[in-house]
DNA sequence: TTGAAAGCGATACCAA
DNA sequence: TTGGTATCGCTTTCAA
């Protein structure tokens, strides 16, 4: 006990054992352990440590000392409550599992970390009816900003996010007004710019085969809407269950022949699913590209290599993770973000050769 | 309003405006504000909320209606501190973009989400320089459990670890005597299979190409030294930088080629180098497995399709993922865990096919 | 079953 | 520059 306050005369001031009164505490080594290390008042350490340049240096080296004899590990919770700093985001995303997902996030994790903020991850696994508690769980941790997929939330979600009053980010998606902020793209000229691309190859028939996720029922219907306009108007799709495998694609494809397609330019909305669709075509006998010209939608960069007569839609995820990290960032140090919507854009990347080379 | 408690006739409470004296309150409804709604202290609504048997039914009515009209969303920083159950999981791991850790992770935090525990992830990248400090940060959050990769860490680490008394995960790598659990697979064992593997099918020559990280290293030298004992003294290595891509994989056996490669099998300590030996060798017009026959490491499961010519080591990541979650929940319900370390060995795939379907 | 009081471990604010 | 004090929002403890 400091004997700072020896109050009072009574040999056994009663509330001298104020622990035993209370829980005991967590066994942690606390601000105030250091501080009596140190011989200083808690303040004075709390100072030292995060704001070096109000104390004296020779306080600096004495609670150094102390912090690395104590082992000293600050509680960060306490500190939050405290000072509402929590330095930490919140994400919520449906996957790791595909790249666009896991890139984006560990550059946006990276850029975070370097700036003393860590990322608290929720994934919501395609499904959106558990959406509004993953939001809910989230916000419990009084994150700082928030990330979320895509444009489209329940009015619980919005609620919650207007109640605390934090940035938010949309990711990943453009397709409508954002809330706060957003990066990413635009699912609505994906579609649109893969229709033109078809048609302008001069593709009899066309067919879109993809998931039922949101992002990717917005490709497809962009798509179909496009071809329209462009006078195509035997376009078709089909719709597998997600999450997109390369299995499914070879199912739908397994499908498409059975139903009498020999010539096609075939949309997949997911590269999983163009891979699957061009091997099942190919052990069905058929020439890919010739015969089947696919084009697929990813970022399985492996793709490049392993297919190339897939032509695929790239996107740069990297930069998706980097630039919400740095608009938290700048909103978080009070500064004007410039450019509250950012278009990473997309790229279709053609492949030359037809041949594989595996 | 809710008039169903217009209990107290005074018009005004006295200590109406306590608030002013302190700082300002983040402005975030509290625990107390749905208790005054509810009319209730704010104990019965902690206690409706966490443990609603113990309250009458009217009650939990009541806190209900009270928490839906104020949107209240509970401060999980105000009740780990309290109570030092902050339901949350410390997990450090590499990276996201390898699907051993993404798949591992997602497993894990799914598990534990259904008990209501959230996953605080910090990604190590490969250096282990910046080990302490992520560990650091992860504690200083007060997760009830922490799950690391690997079985080697610093001093500082261990300290830590030893400070916080946490139930510990050591995950993915079975090396050594873990320091409280384990889950994962050996390294060394992988480098013996492979060795064994590849001497049984009488390949002339032995080449082991892979990065340098620590547990890539492992099965590496347990790879050359199984060959040794084996009696193969001709085996040799290829180092390359981190992280593996397909590119240096191309990069490497070109190297080889040029040394004067042509017939050997290849031992690569990741799927993406298996392939671009795969395709470096194929470009150099020769073929794959009848001249050189490639193993790989890891779970690039498009590997299976793409490259029917590939043999490779899988992994059942979402065991590891889901083992670790069980393991920490046992722990934290104060049961014991019967098995701390778990083996989820991995299996050799060999491919019939010789042909690429691609 | 319910409520009042005392912390949990840190920071903000104001005095010294 | 340093220290004391009053919170932050919740839960534990104990009494009613």
């Amino acid at each position: 006990m400091t004997s700072s306050k020896k109050a009072g005369s009574e040999p056994r001031p009663k509330k001298a054992n104020s622990q035993r009164a209370g829980r005991l505490s967590s066994g942690r080594v606390t601000l105030s352990d250091v501080a009596k290390v140190a011989g200083v008042s808690s303040m004075t350490v709390s100072r030292a440590i995060n704001r070096p340049e109000t104390v004296t240096e020779q306080v600096q080296q004495i609670v150094k000392a102390a912090i690395d004899k104590t082992g000293y590990v600050p509680n960060l919770l306490a500190g939050g409550l405290a000072s509402s700093r929590t330095r930490l985001i919140g994400a919520v995303v449906p996957t790791l599992s595909h790249m666009l997902f896991s890139g984006s996030i560990e550059a946006f994790n990276g850029r975070l970390a370097e700036e003393g903020y860590q990322v608290l991850l929720a994934l919501s696994g395609y499904g959106q009816a558990a959406d509004d508690n993953l939001v809910r769980t989230i916000l419990s941790r009084c994150p700082e900003g928030i990330l979320l997929t895509g444009t489209h939330h329940s009015k619980e979600v919005l609620a919650q996010l207007d109640n605390v009053n934090i940035p938010v980010i949309e990711g990943w998606d453009l397709s409508r007004q954002p809330l706060d902020m957003a990066v990413g793209f635009s699912h609505d000229e994906v579609g649109q710019a893969v229709a033109r691309f078809l048609v302008a190859k001069n593709h009899d028939k066309l067919i879109v085969v993809g998931a039922q996720d949101e992002r990717a029922i917005m490709r497809r219907d962009s798509f179909l809407r496009t071809l329209e306009e462009l006078g195509v108007d035997d376009a078709r799709h089909v719709d597998t269950p997600s999450p997109s495998t390369l299995e499914m694609g070879r199912e739908s494809f397994a499908q498409l022949f059975e139903e009498g397609v020999r010539r096609a330019a075939i949309f997949c909305n997911s590269d999983w699913l163009a891979h699957g669709v061009i091997i099942e075509a190919r052990e069905r006998g058929l020439c890919v590209p010739e015969d089947i010209a696919v084009i697929g939608f990813g970022n399985l960069d492996f793709a490049a290599y392993s297919s190339p007569s897939l032509t695929s839609i790239h996107i740069d995820r990297e930069a998706i993770g980097l630039h919400a990290a740095n608009m938290f960032l700048k909103r978080l140090a009070g500064e004007e973000v410039e450019q509250t919507i950012v278009d990473v854009g997309f790229d279709i990347i053609e492949r030359q050769s037809t041949q594989s080379v595996l």
